[in-house]
DNA sequence: GTATTTATTGAGAACGTTCCCAAAAAGCTG
DNA sequence: CAGCTTTTTGGGAACGTTCTCAATAAATAC
C-alpha cells in the first residue's frame, strides 16, 4: 500500500506538507497543492484508516445494538442507519443481544474496548444497570424510541400514540365497534403505554366506550397473541382487534386460522407499527413511523456529536405517516 | 486508558515483557508473568486494538456483503457468523448491496482499503467483474452457495438439490400428481439449477412424468411469483405448486388468495429452501439447510485462513435437514 | 574455572498517520 | 532596505502496540 512518505518523496515535498494536502488545509500553496494531488491520483494512494484512527483514538465505526436483527422492526432501523452512515464513510457493527441485558452491557463494553466512535443502543428493556454501563461510555450516544432518565442524549421517536390511534381509527371506519385490544408490557416501555392510549383515544373520539374487559395485555411475541386469540374468539361480540405490536397480532390471526375464523376478511386486525415488508399487503391494517427514516435521522444525530457539535440536545419525533388499509383502498 | 507503558512502570518491568505477558509469549519467568499478571487485573489493562492492528496490518473485523439484510436467507445466515465470530473476539460489518453488482465491487475495495481481515461475499450474481475484484483483494475469503471460476476458495454449501427433491416429494405425499415448478434465472446461480433438478428427480422417482409447460421461469420475487400464479390457477389440473425460493412461493400464495383458490388448505404450496421465521408454521411446505449452521461454518473456516492454516482448500454441504409439512404432523 | 548454551529481560525501531513548533520564504510597511 | 507580519514548508514527536536484536543472568558442559 502506498503511504504517505512515498508520496512524499515523489512529489519531492515533506510528509507534513503531503498530509496537509490530504486533509485539505488551507495552509498550503495553490501550486504544491495541485502537485501532490497529482501523485495522490498517479499512485492510487488511499490513506490508512487504522493509522489515522491510531490519532484520532477512535474507528470510525458505530456500534448498532438491537434485541435481533430478525425483527423487521430492527432490520428496517438498521438499514436506515447504514445508508446515512455508508455515505459519510463510516460503518456499522450490528449485535444482537436477543433481549439479554447482560449481553447489551457486554457490547457496550466492548464497544469502548474496541474505541468505536459512537452507540446507537436500540436496547430491549429499561434498565439502570444499562443507564449505569451507558454512562461509562465516553463516546456520542443516540436513542431511538427511548429515553434515559438521567442522562439528556439526543433521541429520535416514531409517534406510537398517533399510530395505535390511526390503526384503530381504520378498524372503526371499516365498520367496527367492538375492538379487542392486546397491549404490550406497561412497566418496561413507554411505547406500549403510548400505543394504548392511543387505542382508547380513538375510541372515544368515535363515540365508543371503552371497555376495559376487552384490553389483554401480552408479551410482544406471537406465541403470546396467540394465546389472548383463544380468549377473544371466545368472545363473539368482538369483530375485531387493534394490537400493540405485529407479532402479536400475527399470533392472533394464526389462531383465527385454526379456529377457522373469517380473519382478514371479516374479522379485521389492526397494529400500531408498520409490518414486515412480506405482510405488507396480506390484509394486516396497519400505521406507523417510517423506520428507515428513524434510523436514518439518529445517524445523522449521532455524526453531529461525534464531529463535536455543541448544539443542545435534540429530541425529534416521527409522525406516523405508513398507513395501511385494504378496505379503504381507492 | 491504560497502557502497557503504564503497566511497565508499575510493575517494574519493561514494555517488551508486559507485552510477552499479553499475548502469552512462553519466553517469560512464570514469577515475573504472575506479577504482571495481577498489575493488569489491578488496573484493568485492555489492550488497543487499532494499536496492534497497526502492527498486524488489519482489523479484527470481517465484511460480509448481502443482497438484502432484510431477506430472511441473508439475515439467518449473517446471525450464525456473527454468533461464531463474537465469541472468537472478531466483529463483522455487514453490507446490503441491493442486488447491485457495481456497489458490492464499491465493498469489496473498500474492505481492501478498511484493512478487513476477512471478507464472506454473499453476493447477488456470478460476474467476472465480481471474480477479478475479488482477485484484487488480498485476505482471506470464503464463499457462500457459490464458487469462482478461476480462484479455489473454501466454500460452504446448502444441498439445494436435496432440499427441492425433499418439498416436492412431500407435496406428492400429500396426494398431488399435477405438481407445477416455478424456476430461477438459471443462468445467474447453480443454485436455481440444482433446485430444479431436485424437482425433476423427485417426480421420476414417483413415476409421475415430467411436463415442461408446467415449468414457469420466475424472477426470485414476490412479484414474479404473483404473475406466474395466474397462468397456474388458470390449468385447473394443477393441485400444487413447488417453487424454487420462498418469495415466489409467497406471490403465487397471494394470488391464490386474490383469486379466491383454497391455498395451503387445499392447493399445496412448497419451496425447496427453509422459510422466513414468521412464516414457519403458516401453512407452506419446505426443506432446506440449517442456514445459520452454514453461516457458522463459513465463519469457521474464514478464522482457520486468517490464522495462516495452510490446509487445502474446503468445501462443505449441509444436507437438507430443515423440513415442514403441516400435513404430515404426528 | 572457563567456555558454551539457554533462559530471561530490555532498548529501541517500526507501523502510517497527525500535530506542534520552528524555519524559511514571501509580502508588506515605513 | 530594515523590520515586521503572513504564508508556506519541514522536522520530528506522538499515538500504543509488536518485533528484532542485543544484553544480561543463569545453567550446563568440559
Amino acid at each position: 500500500m502506498v503511504t504517505i512518505k512515498e508520496l512524499a518523496a515523489k512529489s519531492g515535498f515533506s510528509k507534513s506538507t503531503v498530509s496537509r494536502v490530504i486533509n485539505n488545509d488551507h495552509n498550503v500553496n495553490e501550486q504544491t497543492r495541485k502537485k501532490v494531488l497529482a501523485v495522490i491520483e498517479e499512485m492510487d494512494y488511499k490513506p490508512n484508516i487504522i493509522a489515522r484512527s491510531m490519532i484520532t483514538g477512535s474507528l470510525p465505526i458505530i456500534l448498532i445494538i438491537v434485541g435481533d436483527i430478525q425483527n423487521h422492526y430492527f432490520a428496517r432501523t438498521v438499514v436506515g442507519i447504514e445508508k446515512e452512515l455508508t455515505e459519510k464513510n463510516y460503518m456499522a457493527v450490528v449485535y444482537n443481544s436477543m433481549y439479554d441485558v447482560d449481553k447489551e452491557k457486554k457490547f457496550i463494553r466492548m464497544a469502548k474496548e474496541c474505541q468505536f466512535c459512537g452507540i446507537i443502543p436500540m436496547t430491549a428493556v429499561k434498565s439502570d444497570e444499562l443507564e449505569e454501563c451507558l454512562d461509562e461510555v465516553n463516546c456520542p450516544i443516540v436513542l431511538i424510541n427511548r429515553d434515559l432518565r438521567k442522562k439528556p442524549l439526543d433521541a429520535v421517536f416514531g409517534n406510537d400514540f398517533e399510530a395505535s390511534y390511526i390503526a384503530t381509527t381504520e378498524l372503526i371506519k371499516n365498520g367496527h365497534t367492538c375492538i379487542a385490544y392486546i397491549s404490550g408490557p406497561s412497566k418496561i416501555s413507554s411505547v406500549s403505554v403510548d400505543r394504548e392510549n392511543g387505542y382508547r383515544a380513538a375510541l372515544k373520539d368515535h363515540d365508543i366506550r371503552v371497555d376495559e374487559s376487552l384490553i389483554y395485555e401480552g408479551k410482544l411475541d406471537m406465541k403470546s397473541g396467540y394465546e389472548i386469540g383463544k380468549k377473544i374468539f371466545k368472545n363473539t361480540k368482538i369483530t375485531a382487534v387493534s394490537s400493540n405490536n405485529f407479532l402479536m397480532a400475527l399470533g392472533v390471526h394464526r389462531c383465527g386460522k385454526a379456529l377457522g375464523k373469517p380473519v382478514l376478511t371479516e374479522f379485521d386486525i389492526a397494529c400500531g407499527e408498520t409490518v414486515p415488508e412480506l405482510y405488507e399487503e396480506s390484509g394486516f391494517i396497519y400505521a406507523g413511523s417510517d423506520l428507515e427514516a428513524i434510523g436514518a435521522k439518529a445517524a445523522q444525530f449521532l455524526m453531529k456529536r461525534i464531529n463535536k457539535s455543541k448544539e443542545p440536545r435534540q429530541k425529534i419525533i416521527f409522525s406516523a405517516t405508513k398507513i395501511y388499509n385494504p378496505k379503504q383502498i381507492k
